[in-house]
DNA sequence: CAAAGGGTTATGATATATAATAACTATTAT
DNA sequence: ATAATAGTTATTATATATCATAACCCTTTG
């Protein structure tokens, strides 16, 4: 994984955290909402993951965004 | 997979073949650029595959757009 | 006709995302 | 002080994305 890689899932995922945070929802809302276990989530949005799109899917409709707001840099 | 998730895989696929072709493109362009075989692109971008992050941004260099167009629906 | 270019389908091996659990830190409330 | 809330780190198992090859369809060109 290069440099530039490893930023742009940081990105990915202070993004997720930043509209997570604005809709008022904790991680554990999310994952409730998603069946997923918190590391996980937490694995994401610290941009550990390289995170697939149906998984993006998921957490984009439990905390009512677009997909593309994700990748807006 | 749901059915609405297998939708979003098929939507997200035709943006890229769509956005590759406007740049005149092949796929064998694509994959050369980016050292993937062309039978794994056709997967994509049909929707069969549940693509990561990286994967479309690596897509995205090669054809010069927003990873974010891809989510573009 | 055959060859080439663009794309698809099927399939197997390997790398890794996801699922899951436990243990930890830090902050806030009782 | 301790319990609860929010988030992180580490780790393992399982599912699956990626990588890779071969064989195929179509259309176009020599």
């Amino acid at each position: 994984m290069t440099a530039s890689e490893k930023k742009f899932l940081k990105s990915v995922g202070s993004n997720i955290a930043k509209l997570r945070r604005e809709k008022g929802l904790s991680q554990l809302d999310v994952c409730a909402e998603i069946k997923m276990e918190k590391p996980n989530l937490s694995s994401i949005e610290n941009g550990r993951q390289n995170v697939t799109s149906l998984t993006l899917l998921k957490i984009a409709k439990a905390i009512n965004v677009d997909v593309k707001e994700f990748f807006e840099f």
